[in-house]
RNA sequence: GCGAUCGUAGCUCAGUUGGUUAGAGCGCUGGUUUGUGGUACCAGAGGUCGGGGGUUCAAGACCCCUCGGUCGCCCCA
């Protein structure tokens, strides 16, 4: 029987315990909540879709699709793709199952991705988002109606100090094609003063050097030509119905018109909600505009928002987690009372009281262990049954529930 | 993909210029004590020093390769 080296997890996958499940699971449980509070639909998609589903939306030449998919052949030899975001299979299936009958449409999901990137503090190769789109609604309302909904969100999530929302628009396709053919124009006219990185974006992503953190490139796109002299009436105006609309509803936001969005889809609305407290991976939740995706994937004209936020950032950010506290422990100080104590521990149960039993290990030391697990009550078993219990005396169902177990 | 840094018990760490059998605290298991909400004490189990190769009489320590973590760049949520 040769030994084999136990195998490790895959580089930047994480096997989430204790706290870092509970954060993880609270996060979750807030934006479910969340979510329905403000009507958002539930959602489940496959992880795997094919990979034109990524490669036209996204923009064949961003990183994501150029090097960061897991993409693969299936023994059907069709190409397919672990997703690396939710917004493509979101308009994928709202384009495969018809859901037009339905729009306007506001959904919600939340799952694992993928994308093969060097992990660090933040950033794994399999993280979870959480997802809010709406989809088929061109007003601005529709923009408000989602940010408002993070807002409050990160509220509940109590992580919205030291978080701001970071607003800006990237105009219509009109706007922004004539944006960004200004900046390639002024950035080729002062290439020299461009970092490495800038003149390599420069051929990819150009607007992509507005929020360049190299400090050589800071001079050259400060005095870069703004979305603003580009906007259209038309753009101008969805603009300020959306900063209206948030200063409504009492959201708090700043102006940053070098915040631009990686991926190609996106027009108009583009947000970030960010904090200095995660490092380098600073955005807490990300998202805008995109209605040029749905037409891309074959679809009609369809106009669409969206948002993601990284469930493992915002778990990092929370400061208080409620506390996951087991009702009821049972010890049994003597084996032969082992039978009265699984009926006492079903009984409990079914009254819908969390519990459990320690009934293993030197007998003396059990009642520390029970301790150690600080539930809300100890209830002693021994070779007679039940005979009684310690805890605080309060007016909880919990305890009324115990007084009522003869002794 | 690039740079820096780290990897010793389940966890947090110590380990001298390379030198007997690699240690501590916590945790775990058992016992004694106490006696009904975290007692104290005693004992025990637990380590291919991330993995592979090299230098050396001798490597946890030095060199090379490799895997992984962390921080930054890049990318992005």
């Amino acid at each position: 029987m040769a030994k084999i080296q136990t195998p490790q997890a895959v580089r930047g996958t994480q096997d989430m315990f204790g706290e870092s499940e509970e954060r993880f699971a609270h996060v979750v449980a807030t934006f479910e909540r969340v979510r329905r509070l403000y009507g958002f639909k539930g959602l489940q998609l496959p992880v795997i879709e094919p990979t034109a589903v990524f490669s036209r939306s996204l923009g064949e030449a961003t990183d994501v699709v150029s090097k960061e998919m897991y993409s693969f052949e299936d023994r059907g030899g069709d190409s397919i793709t672990l997703r690396p975001e939710f917004t493509a299979g979101i308009a994928r299936a709202y384009l495969t199952n018809g859901w037009q009958q339905f729009a306007p449409m506001k959904l919600s999901v939340h799952g694992p991705l993928f994308r093969y990137e060097r992990p660090q503090k933040g950033r794994y190769r399999q993280f979870h988002q959480i997802d809010a789109e709406i989809i088929g609604a061109a007003e601005p309302a529709a923009d408000v109606e989602l940010l408002v909904m993070a807002d409050q969100l990160l509220k509940e999530l109590g992580i919205n100090d030291g978080v701001t929302l970071q607003l800006n628009t990237l105009g219509d396709t009109p706007s922004r094609d004539a944006w960004r053919a200004a900046l390639v124009g002024y950035f080729n006219d002062h290439k020299h003063a461009l970092s490495e990185d800038s003149l390599a974006r420069l051929e990819k992503n150009p607007l992509r050097i507005l929020d360049s953190k190299d400090p050589m490139d800071r001079p050259v796109a400060a005095a870069a030509p703004v979305i603003d002299d580009y906007l259209s009436g038309e753009a101008q105006d969805f603009f300020g119905a959306v900063t209206a609309g948030l200063d409504a509803a009492g959201v708090a936001w700043t102006r940053n018109a070098a915040l631009v969005r990686g991926l190609d889809y996106y027009r108009h609305t583009a947000f970030e909600f960010v904090t200095d407290r995660l490092g380098a991976q600073g955005t807490v939740l990300g998202g805008g505009r995109y209605d040029g995706l749905i037409e891309n994937l074959g679809g009609p004209a369809t106009p669409a928002v969206g948002w993601a936020a990284g469930i493992e950032r915002l778990a990092m950010l929370i400061e208080q987690l409620p506390v996951q506290q087991l009702e009821a422990m049972i010890v049994l100080e003597n084996d032969a009372g082992l039978g009265q104590a699984f009926a006492l521990l079903r009984q409990l149960r079914q009254a819908g009281i969390s519990a459990d039993m320690i009934a293993t290990g030197s007998p003396k030391k059990r009642y520390d262990k029970a301790v150690k697990q600080n539930p809300a009550a100890i209830l002693r078993v021994n070779e007679n049954g039940y005979y009684g219990f310690s805890g605080e005396d309060t007016n909880s169902p919990l305890m009324n529930f115990l007084k009522s177990l003869a002794p």
